[in-house]
DNA sequence: AACATCTGCAACCGCCGGCGG
DNA sequence: CCCGCCGGCGGTTGCAGATGT
């Protein structure tokens, strides 16, 4: 309350970032890992305030993010995922372990709603936009299918999870357990933990990469993407096991970071975590990239992942709060305040989706 | 070819919550 | 318990490039 913004220091710089800038960030972090934001610009000399950098790194310089076009598959999970979470953007990109938060919600706003927004005017019948006719009428039945579907699985739900919390309150699935452990030193970390993604450099798209690109800007990407090229295959070794106190951060998330960072560039994967969050990935297409087969939902989910693999996934790699500390806390919410969730009408089914995630470590 | 309008996206802003002293 | 710091999140803005006239 009433607290200056950090950027209103004199001699901040604001606007896009120079190529100089993003290579002074990326040297930085590749020396002492990311977090810490509060010491970046004072370390480097950058004229950014910390949040700047930590926002410059987690959107656009992060490895493992994947830009360009959205696929079918990543379109029909955001608007799904937006229907039940609303404009959770963290939470929503928490599944799309690819996209940011920034993408996701620039994705939604220029693209996705407009597109929805021309169907619901039409009616819902758009029959040349395979995508969009399917999407549209997913949109529409969504919500009342899935309202259905998932009271009808509230009960087991409920039965399962009451197993699962009351008998010992400390049975949490390994993943589980670590994340609920983790949240408190790895919030800032963990955003950056996307495992086991081919590192695609800003600017750069594994898959029909965009056409708009700023081409003033490649000469910078493919710098910071030798950079981080050459990061993968030299992990800072401060940041390994000196940053710790170093960065105060930095925990053993980020070791794990920089271990999975490092297996990624030669696809062999220190855990199970990148394969948990490509089937996690996976498993929401499964759930999402249906042939409008809601009835895969839960059921389909759950199969296709393993507990372990979930749990890893999110302890790992889901940086949203929701991931590592929601599931419990709404679980219990959800389970011991029945008014609220089962019996109104309006049911969140933000608390569902939460719930539906967490079935892959419960169920 | 020149201008106007639209679009996409990076970045900023303000608020909020967690945490530690 | 209070307060300040720090980082995360969602909404919004501004600009550069694309597209239309």
């Amino acid at each position: 309350m009433g607290r200056p913004p950090c950027c209103d220091k004199e001699g901040v710089k604001k606007g896009p970032w120079t190529p100089e800038e993003d290579i002074i960030l990326v040297s930085y972090i590749q020396e002492h890992g990311p977090g810490n934001w509060r010491a970046v610009p004072t370390n480097t000399g950058l004229l950014r305030c910390s949040k700047s950098c930590r926002l410059r790194w987690t959107n656009y310089l992060r490895p493992g993010i994947k830009r360009g076009n959205f696929t079918d598959h990543e379109e029909k999970m955001i608007i799904h995922l937006q229907a039940l979470l609303g404009n959770r953007w963290a939470a929503i990109a928490s599944y799309l372990p690819q996209r940011t938060d920034n993408d996701i919600k620039n994705y939604w706003n220029t693209h996705l709603k407009k597109k929805l927004n021309k169907l619901t005017q039409i009616g819902g019948h758009s029959k040349d936009e395979g995508f969009t006719s399917t999407c549209s009428q997913q949109a529409t039945i969504a919500r009342g299918q899935w309202e259905r579907r998932l009271q009808t699985d509230i009960h087991t739900a409920r039965q399962a999870l009451r197993e699962a919390l009351s008998p010992a309150e400390n049975y949490k699935p390994d993943g589980f357990a670590s994340s609920v452990s983790l949240s408190s030193t790895s919030t800032t970390t963990s955003t950056d933990l996307k495992p086991s993604m081919d590192i695609v450099p800003a600017g750069q798209s594994d898959q029909s990469p965009s056409t708009t690109l700023s081409t003033t800007y490649a000469s910078s990407t493919e710098n910071i993407s030798r950079l981080l090229k050459g990061w993968m295959k030299n992990p800072p070794k401060s940041a390994k096991t000196g940053t710790t106190a170093a960065a105060g951060v930095i925990d053993s998330t980020s070791s794990n970071e920089e271990a999975t960072l490092s297996a990624a560039n030669t696809t062999t994967t220190t855990s199970t975590t990148g394969h948990g969050s490509i089937q996690l990935s996976n498993a929401f297409e499964s759930l999402f990239g249906f042939e409008c087969s809601l009835e895969a939902s839960n059921s389909d989910l759950s199969p296709t992942m393993s507990p372990d693999q979930g749990s890893l996934f999110q302890a790992e790699s889901k940086p949203d709060v929701d991931q590592d500390q929601m599931p419990l806390s709404l679980l219990e919410k959800w389970l011991f305040d029945e008014a609220a969730v089962i019996h109104g009408k309006e049911v969140h089914f933000s608390d569902f989706i939460a719930l539906d995630g967490e079935n892959a470590n419960f169920f």
